[in-house]
RNA sequence: GCCCAGAUGGCGGAAUCGGUAGACGCGCUGGUCUCAAACACCAGUGGAGCAAUCCGUGCCGGUUCGACCCCGGCUCUGGGUACCA
């Protein structure tokens, strides 16, 4: 009977789903274990193969741990707000919630074809109210949290209220107000006035990870720094925890040292700078001529190089160090910098900066040294302030060149004529109490010195922000505010979820305000508890709504809590079900998220652990990131200056088409093995419907009888490895795939194509092989019959077993594939129709190609299905051989190969080389001088 | 600039513990079948050489009886990051 895979297929997932096969329950005596994919966002443009790689690799690992007894939760959910709907519904006028559905559609559907194991009842959307009720929860519980820096966990507010009613008398006789205000920098969800990226374009601020070089990493937008009062999640406060968990977790060392370096821990010192206004003789405003300032360092030991400090514009010390003289230029300078977009300041590396006319005063060496204002300095970091050390740090020196203000070398045989000499290595010099000191040692010395001193304190700064949490967008959840005497205020939880309202217009409004100004019925009565008409609002009963919706990582921030009891109505998840589950023990997904989701779930969850609601504080135990698939674009080649000749890719370095030929992508759909399909070209789009060629041979159309007709004649494209993308023409869709092959062909092939981890293209032509092997192997369950298995037989399956098994514990699936080959080829030449074998081969090619398998399964007799089953376990004793075959080596090179009986024990084997007939050939007439003899593995002979 | 990966035939890749480099698949070449093509099947296929042999895992050097694998120094490619004091 052939292979006939869509029948096969449509048939089984049609039987899963009716017997609820992958139904997962939250009950059981079985082990757990939880496989994650990172759900994704439904773009309009479908699924192309590269999505499913790692889909596919989750999948098998998730049957084969089904088949060793666990039970396994495996869910898939979908990303569902987002820019690119919004975008789409400003352009159309199409409701994005009506598109996100149809995408949403379209993806499962594309899915479902490709044969996951998942427990689609488990399904969650970030866009369905029902799953951000406890987006907006979760957001309440911050509003309602502060970061306790002693015990190092989030506590109630009301801890803190109670602590300023016990240690300031005069809390209680502050206005609600003013309390608000007073507890509102400490909150963990909390509005700050900050520095944002503003995307005049996008008409929204955007988070760090979502700009990239000044630009939006959507739509390519430029980004400038703008103030606004936004909700921000105190990320930073977490620092600490996120950077030492890394320690605890299974992820690729690659990827936690990106963390490493994006929370960006330094170990330093604050230290005090007295400093002096020299035009200014009495107090003013209560403030004295003289006041500290603070900076932080990580070389305390390079004091006495100070040559001059650098405020960061936006410095608070600016106003208070600029003498009047100087007033003007500083004015001019901030008002020069606050224009500049961040994309013009990173294009600009010139060094820029002005005096602000006034000097502090080293702490150590006494000495008067200018401050002045650069943008190179950060405001964000540190205290906004540094003291510059040009000897020993590029930056400095740059701007120390510019302005010609002194170097001092601090390291013995530093030459700093040229350049810093930035390296913390060396010996002390012009140092003080440091000299001759390593500068190791030089730093911890000063470090206590400041401290003993007072000058200053140890301290230890993060390079990690606080996220900004508001954005300016309809298509995202609401915020669960409302404002009362310009203060914000939760809504009750149990009025939660706080539904998007229905909009026309998805546009800011005319005023300026977000999309959701143009609700009418967005305002909170305090005393209905319901949204109200905005006409209602009197600021006594009914209040303005918050108008900002959430970021897109929100959503995507504890997804993964949601799928272990996504019917709750009560709470997030139940104690029970999070019991059971626990956390991620194996997540898959891609390395982009690296900075942005994978920072902001974990800090999500450990914010939620340290409310007692979870059980585990670190969400994804092991994480794998799979590489991108590529595509492999196809080339032709047109003549330039000709009206539509194309040259074959065998001629273009020919001297006559050198350099006078332009390469033009071409569908990869009609070309195969890189020859085009000529008259598929031709119908492909208009403009090449009168295509000549010059083909492989140098002939042309004009040399050709029968023009237009097959012949022998070939033109031959060019390639290259791409970005997968429609503008490319180099866009494989799984669909297509299916049809012509099969999901199983799809699974196996893309496994094939190389380590998950890594890039590869994507080269359809490659997967007949794998589609050829699925039809061998399938017509080898012809007629299994019942007998015992031959000893041969034994073999291969066992030789197999060992091998997927170690295959897939090591994630290495693209081995797997060759091995199951491999075994087919020796079954099949030992004429195998053992029941026995070919059942126990049906279990170990399930988690890679569950359809075929299942059909072989129960060709086998079997009336249950093969996920059912158990995996097999290795028998060495059927892998063990009797006799032993040794590479023979002279001077390290293989010369010939004997074999010996196994177990021979190594002084015979020396003996039977050293008497073998080749052996004396290849001595030529040499002495041995040592004999190499590792049992099991090898002979080499020395000479 | 800094950090992290990676580099093996015409192509994707294998070699899992330092022990026969190139498994498996594609492509290509030759053959069988066919009126012919497609499919299928069989054989060959790293390079040079008639051969014996020699050369070969980005480059240079080292350790070792033996290195794709370990160490030192580079080159290139991909990804991340961007003045973090």
């Amino acid at each position: 009977m052939e292979y006939n895979f869509s029948e096969i297929e449509k048939k089984w997932q049609k039987t899963w789903e009716d017997n609820g096969a992958y139904t997962v329950s939250n009950e059981s005596d079985k082990p757990h274990y939880y496989v994650l994919d990172m759900f994704p966002y439904p773009s309009g443009a479908g699924l192309h193969v590269g999505h499913p790689l790692g889909y596919i690799a989750s999948d098998i690992y998730s049957r084969y741990k089904r088949l060793q007894g666990f039970n396994v939760l495996h869910p898939m959910g979908f990303d569902a707000y987002g820019l690119p709907a919004e975008q789409y519904a400003i352009q159309t006028g199409q409701h994005p919630e009506k598109t996100t559905n149809t995408n949403i559609a379209r993806y499962i559907e594309q899915l479902k074809k490709i044969g996951f194991s998942y427990d689609w009842g488990r399904m969650v959307r970030t866009c369905d109210p029902e799953f951000y009720h406890w987006t907006q929860w979760a957001f309440v519980q911050m509003f309602h949290s502060y970061y306790d820096t002693t015990l190092q966990k989030a506590q109630p507010i009301a801890k803190l209220v109670e602590r300023f009613e016990a240690d300031d008398p005069n809390w209680k006789n502050l206005t609600e107000k003013e309390q608000q205000e007073r507890l509102m920098p400490y909150r963990i969800a909390y509005l700050a006035d900050t520095k944002v990226n503003w995307c005049p374009a996008l008409g929204t601020v955007l988070a760090n990870d979502e700009v990239s070089e000044g630009l939006s990493v959507r739509g390519g937008f430029p980004v400038e720094q703008r103030i606004m009062r936004q909700w921000c999640l105190r990320v930073s406060a977490y620092a600490g925890r996120l950077l030492e968990g890394l320690d605890h977790i299974n992820w690729t060392e690659s990827l936690k040292e990106t963390q490493r370096n994006w929370i960006g821990r330094s170990e330093g010192a604050e230290m005090n700078f007295n400093v002096r206004r020299k035009d200014v003789q009495c107090t003013k405003d209560g403030e004295k001529d003289e006041f500290q300032m603070t900076i932080f360092t990580t070389r305390a030991d390079t004091i006495y190089g100070v040559t001059f400090m650098v405020l960061a514009p936006e410095s608070e010390y600016v106003a208070r160090v600029t003498t009047d003289e100087q007033k003007a230029e500083v004015e001019a300078y901030l008002d020069r910098c606050r224009h500049r977009t961040e994309r013009e300041r990173i294009a600009d590396r010139r060094v820029t900066g002005v005096f602000t006319g006034s000097y502090a005063i080293n702490p150590l060496t006494n000495a008067e040294i200018p401050i002045y204002v650069s943008d190179y300095v950060l405001a964000g970091y540190g205290t906004g302030a540094i003291m510059a050390v040009p000897a020993h740090d590029s930056r400095d020196y740059a701007f120390a060149k510019h302005f010609d203000l002194p170097i001092v070398p601090l390291i013995e045989g530093a030459d700093v004529s040229e350049q810093s000499f930035d390296a913390k290595e060396g010996r002390m010099i012009n140092s003080g109490i440091l000299n001759g000191l390593e500068v190791p040692e030089a730093i911890q010395r000063m470090k206590e010195y400041i401290t003993n001193t007072g000058i200053g304190r140890v301290k230890v700064n993060y390079r990690l922000r606080d996220a900004i949490f508001s954005r300016q967008r309809y298509w995202g959840e609401p915020f669960p505010i409302y404002y009362k005497d310009g203060m914000p205020y939760t809504l009750p939880e149990e009025c939660l979820p706080l539904q998007l309202p229905e909009i026309k217009e998805f546009k800011p409004t005319a005023n300026g305000e977000p999309p959701l100004g143009h609700a009418q019925v967005w305002a909170w009565d305090e005393q209905k508890k319901q949204v109200v008409d905005k006409a209602l609002i009197d600021n006594q009963t009914v209040f303005p709504l918050e108008l900002c919706t959430m970021p897109g990582f929100a959503g995507s921030s504890a997804y993964y809590l949601r799928y272990m009891d996504n019917h709750n109505s009560e709470v997030l998840v139940s104690r029970e079900a999070n019991a059971y589950w626990q956390q991620v023990n194996l997540y898959i997904g891609g390395t982009e998220h690296a900075t942005g989701h994978l920072i902001y779930s974990r800090f999500w969850n450990k914010f939620l652990y340290d409310l007692g609601l979870i059980v585990s504080d670190e969400p994804f135990q092991r994480l794998v990131n799979q590489g991108m698939i590529q595509g492999r674009s196809n080339f032709v080649y047109r003549l330039i200056g000709s009206r539509n000749t194309y040259v074959s890719a065998n001629l273009i370095e020919n001297p006559e088409y050198k350099d006078k030929v332009q390469p033009i992508h071409v569908d990869v759909n009609i070309v195969h093995n890189d020859i085009l399909d000529t008259t598929a070209f031709r119908a492909w789009m208009p403009e090449f419907k009168d295509a000549e060629f010059i083909y492989s041979d140098g002939t042309t159309d004009v040399d050709n009888p029968y023009f237009g007709s097959p012949c022998e004649k070939q033109y031959i494209c060019g390639w290259a490895v791409e970005k997968m993308s429609k503008s490319m023409f180099n866009v494989v869709n799984p669909d297509d795939v299916i049809a012509k092959y099969g999901a199983d062909t799809l699974r196996l092939y893309e496994m094939f194509l190389g380590p998950l981890e890594m890039s590869k293209p994507w080269d359809t032509n490659g997967i007949d092989g794998v589609h050829r092997f699925l039809r061998k192997l399938w017509n080898m369950y012809e007629a299994p019959i019942d007998r015992e298995p031959t000893r041969e037989e034994l073999k291969s399956l066992h030789k197999l077993i060992k091998k997927i098994t170690w295959d897939v514990e090591n994630l290495s699936f693209n081995t797997s594939i060759p091995a199951f080959m491999i075994a087919q080829s020796e079954l099949s030449a030992l004429g195998c129709n053992s029941r026995q074998i070919l059942e126990q081969f049906a279990i170990l090619l399930a988690p890679y190609a569950p359809h075929i398998a299942e059909a072989m399964w129960h060709r086998c007799g079997n009336e249950t299905f093969v996920i059912d089953a158990s995996w097999p376990v290795c028998n060495e004793a059927y892998l063990v051989e009797d006799s032993q075959k040794y590479p023979v080596q002279f001077n390290g090179k293989v010369r010939f190969t004997f074999e010996c009986p196994k177990d021979t024990p190594k002084e015979e084997v020396e003996k039977l080389v050293l008497a073998h007939e080749e052996t004396a050939k290849y001595l030529a007439g040499n002495a041995v001088k040592k004999i190499i003899v590792v049992p099991g593995r090898i002979v080499n002979i020395v000479m």
